[in-house]
DNA sequence: TCCGGATGTAAAATATACTTGACAAACCCT
DNA sequence: AGGGTTTGTCAAGTATATTTTACATCCGGA
């Protein structure tokens, strides 16, 4: 399923993928990856976007999965 | 450095690593190691720690890192 | 109409999370 | 003292997160 909260904190931000990518240190695809949902990332990675959107783990990742 | 809350948490339940990691399904060690610190554990994995222990992502694994 | 920016996706390679098995030290409890 | 439970750690293996490269589509603007 996918992660609509990052996907909208990513909007408020008028970030794109790439941008997103490149504050948290990742690739585009990897940010791809993770707001298309079905995907498992590591908590460091979570923490670095968190930072990027000012946004807290809550109220980014939680209960995204069943 | 520790995590310490995931360390409370777990003593408040009063549960082993053993048991924590029978509940949130992956090895005593790796749960040793997340405690330990200086490991980065799936967001999954934090996810099912959290409910193991009835707790959050943010009361769990919020900001322990520098 | 065309170009640039944004996104979806895919295969192969690399880095690393997680397991398995094992041993040792520390702590109760009796 | 001795046995059981808990925890720290280590080495080798397996699973998977992340990268790299690449191609395709969609869309807004010149």
């Amino acid at each position: 399923m996918k992660n609509l909260k990052l996907n909208a904190a990513r909007a408020e931000k008028d970030m794109s993928q790439s941008d997103l990518a490149a504050a948290a240190g990742v690739t585009r695809q990897t940010i791809g990856m993770i707001e298309a949902g079905d995907y498992n990332p590591t908590l460091n990675l979570c923490l670095r976007i968190c930072r990027a959107l000012d946004k807290t783990l809550d109220e980014l990742f939680w209960e995204e999965e069943s």
